[in-house]
RNA sequence: GCCGGGGUGGCGAAAUGGCAGACGCGGAGGACUUAAAAUCCUUUAGGGUUCAGUCCCUGUGCGGGUUCGAGUCCCGCCCCCGGCACCA
C-alpha cells in the first residue's frame, strides 16, 4: 500500500466510530475499494492481451451457429484514430458483442482503406514514401483500435494497398473491361489544379470545390476510364428488401435522378450541316406549342456547325467564357441568365414555326441531350431568358381564371392546353401522353427516361493507387492484362510529384512492356484507380481474406455474404454506398456472390463535432484526442460515454462535461458487485420479489434498447439498476440467490458496452472465463411483471391524483376509486359526469359536461 | 427553391396519443474530513400560494385544429442541421 492508502485506511477506521449502520456499510465498501480499486489501465491491457491470445473474436468458417456479419466502415489510414472513429466503432462493437452473446457466429472484421491522395501528399511534403507513411499509420491505428477493446477479428484484416488485395481489384477491372462495364472516353472532366488529377462528380462539393483540398475545380478534356454505373441505374433505384434509413435511399434516388419525358426532334436546315434534326428532352411535351426559341449548351458539338458567319465571333467568345467559368460562378443562383444567338433557326415540327437557336450556359451538355426547347411561358429559366433578350412568350397552358393578362413569372403548374392546335382543351397530364403519341406516330421522337446519374470516372493521374491493368499495343489495341500476369505491381521507385500527367508515365520500367496477346512491345496504362473502387469490395474480401485463387472463395462467400449489418457515417450515403451497390451487382453477375444487395441493414451514425459545434479539426483547435481520455478514464468509460451522449444517429457537439457520470457509475458497479452480502435465507419475501422484478425488467429494457441501437437508454437502464441495487442493500437483508441473479445480470448486460470491467468483475465474482462467451440473459415476463401500477386520475384531462392500485384492478373498481379520491372530489363537485375514460393500467379521466 | 431530419430544464437528453423532464452532467444544501479530493445523502422546469412534505397556474419553436386527453397526429408559419440544386 502507498502512504496515501494508509492514510485512507486510517480515515476509514474512523468512519466506523462516527457512524451507525450506514457508516459500517460505507466502510466496508471503501475497504473493498482500497483492497482492489477499479483501475482500468491495468485490467484493460490485461484482458485485451488475453482475448487476443485466446482468439475469442475469431469468426470461424466451421462454426455451425447462425452467422452474423457485422461491419463498420473501415478507416482511411490518416494517421490517428480520432473521436469520430470511436463514435463509429464502439457502438458497432457493442452490437456485435451483443449478437455474439445471443448465440450468433459473429464476424466483425477490420481493415484499412490505404490507397489515396493524402498519403501521396504527405509523402511529398515530408519526403518519405507513401507506402512507408501508410504502413506506419496502419501500425499506429491498429494499436489504437486495440485499446478500444473491440472484438475485431484481426485474422481477417484487409489492407487495400497490398498486392494480394489489389491483384483482385485489378482482376475485377479486367472482368469489367471484358464486359464493357469500364470503357475509355474523352470527356470534359472535373480537374483539381492542386491535386493535379481528375475527380468523379461525386468528389466535387456543391460549392464547386475539391472534396479533398477545397480548391476550386475546373474542367478539362481528358481521355478517361469510366465505370458504366448508368447501366445499373434502374436496378440501383430498387431498394426492396433493404432496411436502410429513408434519408440515404432518398439521397441515392435523388442522385440517380430518373425522370420520365419525351425526346422531340426539331428540324434544322443549315447549309453544310448534315444533321437534319436536333433532339431535345422534355418532361413537358404538353407545352411544345409554346416553344419560342431553342437553347444549346455552349459546348454542344452542333454549335460551331450551326453558327452563322456574322455571329461566329460572338458565339466563340461566349463558348470560351463559359468554358473558363468555374463551377462556383455557374452555380450562383442569383446569377442572371446569359447567352447569345447563333444565327440559326430550327423548326418546331408540331406547330410548323421557326424558332431562333441560342446558346446559354444554363443548359448543361451532360444532362439530357444537351439542349432544351425553351417554353418561356411555362419554365422560369426560359422566362427569365426571354425577358432579358426580348423573346416572345407564348402561353399554351391556361392557368385557372386566366384573363389573358401578361405573365410576371412562368406558370409551371399543370393546366389546360391552349394555342396548341388539335390539342386545345386537353388537360396537361393527358396532353403529355397525347402529344407524345402523336410525335411517335409521326416519327419525330419517342417517350424515354433519362438520368441525372453520370458514368463513374475511375481513373486518376496520381501515383498512390491501384494500377489499371491495361496494355496499349500498336497492333492489338487496348488489351487487359491476363489473370496469370496479375498483379500489375505499383513500382516503388516512381517519381510521384504531381504534374498533371500520371507519375507512372515517366517510369520507363513500368510503362514499357510487351503485349500480352502478341508479345510485341507495348505501353502500360499509367493512370491509377480511384480509391472508391478499392473500398467497393473490401467487405467481400473479408469472407476469405487469404484466398489466392480468386477475390473470394465461394463457400465462404455463401456463408458470410451479404453483410447483415453495416454501420458508418452519412457522408458516404451516396458515393461509397452507391458505388458499392453497383459493384456488388457486377460481382453478382460474375457469379461470385448471390443476392442483389451487399448491405441488408444499414445504419448511419451521426457526426461527432467539436465542443464548439464545429467539425473537429486541428486548425480550429477543437480536437478531443481519444488516447488522452483512455489514459485518464480507461476505454470502458470513454466508449460508454460516447454511447451515453444521446441517440447514435444524432451525433452532435462533443464535450467531456459528463464523462465523470460514467466513471462514477462504473465505480459503483465495481463496488456493488464485489460487496459481500450475508446469506440470509429468510430475507423479506417482497423485497426479494422486488429485486428480481427489477432484474428482469432491466434485462428486458437493455435487450430492447440494444436491439434498436439505443445505447444511451440502455446505459440509463443499467444505471437505474445499479442505483436500485444500492437501495436494496441499504434497505435490509437481501436474498443471496436473488442478489447473485441481479449482479450476474448486471455484468452480463454490461459486457457488450464496457467489455473490460465486465470481464474483470465476472472473474472477481467467481465465474469462469469469459463473460463474452456467455449467453445473453433472458428475462422472465412473469417476474418482470409489475404487481402495482400508478393509476393517473384526470378531470377533463387535467391531472388531479395518482393512485397506486393492483395491476389487475377491474374497471368499475378503478373508476370508483378515482371518483372517491379526496383530491378528485373538489374538481368534480356537483357537476354532472358525461363519461369516464378508462385506460387499464394507465388512467381514469373523468369528463364533466 | 426541392428532398430528408430536427427544435423539450443551465447542459447532454428521456417519454407504444395517457404522470413531460427518466438517466447523467452542472448547481444548491448536508454528512464524513483539521482541510481538500473522493464517496454518500437531500434538492434542482418556471411562477404563485400555504403552518405544511399544501394547493393552484404556466410550460416541449410560433399560430391554429383533431381528441376525453397532444412533446407525440393534422394544417399554416419561423428557425437550425444534412443532402441536392439553372436537371429541361
Amino acid at each position: 500500500m502507498h502512504t496515501k492508502d494508509w492514510r485512507q485506511w486510517y480515515d476509514i477506521c474512523r468512519i466506523d466510530f462516527a457512524k451507525g449502520e450506514r457508516g459500517r456499510r460505507q466502510k466496508k465498501r471503501e475497504v473493498n475499494r482500497l483492497v482492489e480499486r477499479y483501475n482500468p489501465t491495468a485490467i484493460e491491457k490485461k484482458w485485451q492481451q488475453q482475448w487476443e491470445q485466446d482468439e475469442i473474436y475469431r469468426a470461424r468458417d466451421d462454426d455451425p451457429r447462425a452467422e452474423f456479419y457485422a461491419l463498420t466502415m473501415f478507416p482511411y489510414t490518416s494517421g490517428d484514430l480520432h473521436v469520430g472513429h470511436w463514435y463509429a466503432m464502439a457502438p458497432s462493437d457493442t452490437y456485435a458483442r451483443y449478437k455474439r452473446m445471443k448465440g450468433h457466429n459473429v464476424m466483425l472484421p477490420m481493415g484499412f482503406d490505404a490507397f489515396g491522395l493524402p498519403a501521396e501528399n504527405a509523402a511529398i511534403k515530408r519526403g518519405i514514401h507513401p507506402y512507408t507513411w501508410t504502413m506506419e499509420n496502419i501500425e499506429r491505428m491498429r494499436g489504437q483500435l486495440k485499446t478500444m477493446g473491440a472484438g475485431f477479428d484481426w485474422s481477417r484484416e484487409v489492407i487495400t494497398c497490398l498486392p494480394d488485395y489489389y491483384k483482385w481489384t485489378q482482376w475485377f477491372f479486367t472482368k469489367m473491361f471484358e464486359k464493357g462495364l469500364v470503357y475509355r472516353a474523352k470527356a470534359p472532366a472535373n480537374w483539381c489544379p492542386v491535386d493535379q488529377t481528375v475527380l468523379a462528380n461525386e468528389q466535387v462539393l456543391p460549392d464547386g470545390t475539391c472534396e479533398r483540398c477545397s480548391t476550386v475545380v475546373t474542367k478539362r478534356d481528358i481521355e478517361q476510364w469510366l465505370g458504366k454505373i448508368t447501366g445499373y441505374a434502374d436496378e440501383l433505384l430498387d431498394f426492396s428488401g433493404l432496411q436502410w434509413p429513408d434519408a440515404v435511399m432518398a439521397m441515392q434516388r435523388n442522385w440517380i435522378g430518373k425522370s420520365y419525358g419525351t425526346e422531340i426532334a426539331f428540324g434544322i436546315d443549315a447549309p453544310g450541316v448534315s444533321e437534319k434534326e436536333i433532339r431535345v428532352f422534355t418532361t413537358r411535351p404538353d407545352t411544345v406549342y409554346g416553344v419560342t426559341f431553342m437553347v444549346l449548351a455552349p459546348e454542344h458539338p452542333l454549335v460551331p456547325l450551326l453558327t452563322t458567319p456574322d455571329r461566329r465571333s460572338e458565339v466563340e467568345a461566349y463558348v470560351e467564357q463559359s468554358r473558363r467559368a468555374t463551377e462556383i460562378e455557374r452555380l450562383s443562383t442569383e446569377r442572371e441568365k446569359t447567352g447569345v444567338f447563333t444565327g440559326a433557326y430550327c423548326k418546331n415540327l408540331l406547330s410548323g414555326e421557326d424558332v431562333p437557336v441560342f446558346i446559354a450556359d444554363y443548359v448543361l451538355l451532360s444532362y439530357g441531350t444537351g439542349c432544351v426547347m425553351a417554353v418561356p411561358a411555362h419554365d422560369q429559366r426560359d422566362f427569365e431568358f426571354a425577358k432579358k433578350y426580348g423573346l416572345p412568350i407564348k402561353v399554351v397552358i391556361s392557368p385557372p381564371d386566366w384573363q389573358r393578362e401578361e405573365f410576371t413569372e412562368a406558370f409551371v403548374d399543370l393546366g389546360i392546353m391552349i394555342n396548341s392546335g388539335q390539342f386545345d382543351g386537353t388537360p396537361s397530364e393527358e396532353g403529355k401522353q397525347a402529344v407524345s403519341e402523336y410525335i411517335e406516330r409521326q416519327g419525330w421522337g419517342r417517350r424515354t427516361t433519362i438520368y441525372r446519374l453520370r458514368d463513374w470516372l475511375i481513373s486518376r493521374q496520381r501515383y498512390w493507387g491501384c494500377p489499371i491493368p491495361i496494355v496499349y499495343c500498336p497492333d492489338c489495341g487496348v488489351v487487359a492484362v491476363p489473370e496469370d500476369q496479375l498483379p500489375v505491381l505499383l513500382p516503388e521507385d516512381a517519381e510521384f510529384k504531381p504534374t498533371g500527367e500520371s507519375p507512372l508515365a515517366r517510369h520507363g520500367g513500368f510503362v514499357n512492356t510487351i503485349c500480352p496477346q502478341c508479345g510485341k512491345p507495348a505501353k502500360r496504362e499509367t493512370d491509377t484507380i480511384d480509391t472508391f473502387l478499392d473500398s467497393n469490395w473490401y467487405f467481400i474480401r473479408y469472407a476469405s481474406p487469404h484466398y489466392n485463387n480468386g477475390p473470394v472463395e465461394s463457400v465462404a462467400a455463401a456463408k458470410w455474404l451479404p453483410v447483415d449489418q453495416y454501420t458508418g457515417g452519412a457522408e458516404h450515403a451516396v458515393m461509397h454506398l452507391l458505388y458499392a451497390r453497383f459493384f456488388w451487382k457486377v460481382v453478382r453477375d460474375l457469379g461470385l456472390v448471390s443476392g442483389d444487395e451487399p448491405f441488408i441493414r444499414l445504419f448511419n451514425q451521426g457526426q461527432i463535432l467539436g465542443p464548439d459545434g464545429q467539425r473537429m479539426s486541428k486548425s480550429r483547435g477543437n480536437v478531443v484526442a481519444p488516447d488522452e481520455q483512455v489514459a485518464a478514464y480507461g476505454a470502458d468509460t470513454f466508449r460508454a460515454y460516447l454511447m451515453f451522449l444521446g441517440p447514435w444517429e444524432d451525433g452532435g457537439p462533443f464535450n467531456l462535461d459528463g464523462i465523470s457520470g460514467i466513471w462514477r457509475w462504473l465505480n459503483r458497479v465495481w463496488n456493488i458487485t464485489q460487496d459481500h452480502i450475508e446469506s440470509i435465507t429468510s430475507a423479506d419475501e417482497s423485497a426479494t420479489r422486488d429485486l428480481r422484478r427489477f432484474t428482469h425488467k432491466t434485462i428486458k429494457r437493455v435487450t430492447n434498447d440494444i436491439e434498436r441501437f439505443r445505447f444511451n437508454t440502455a446505459l440509463a437502464a443499467l444505471m437505474e439498476f445499479t442505483n436500485h441495487l444500492y437501495r436494496a442493500t441499504d434497505a435490509g437483508p437481501v436474498d443471496t440467490e436473488a442478489w447473485h441473479e441481479a449482479t450476474d445480470a448486471l455484468l452480463l448486460l454490461t459486457a457488450p458496452l464496457t467489455p473490460h470491467i465486465a470481464e474483470e468483475l465476472w472473474a472477481h465474482t467467481g465465474h469462469p472465463y469469459s463473460i463474452h462467451t456467455q449467453a445473453w440473459p433472458e428475462y422472465d415476463a412473469e417476474l418482470a411483471r409489475e404487481e402495482e401500477v400508478t393509476l393517473v386520475v384526470q378531470v377533463n384531462g387535467r391531472l388531479r391524483d395518482r393512485l397506486t392500485v393492483p395491476v389487475d384492478i377491474g374497471e368499475e373498481q378503478a373508476k370508483q376509486l378515482a371518483l372517491t379520491s379526496e383530491k378528485v372530489q373538489p374538481h368534480v363537485g356537483g357537476a354532472s359526469i358525461e363519461r369516464i375514460v378508462y385506460v387499464p393500467g394507465r388512467l381514469v379521466n373523468v369528463v364533466l359536461r
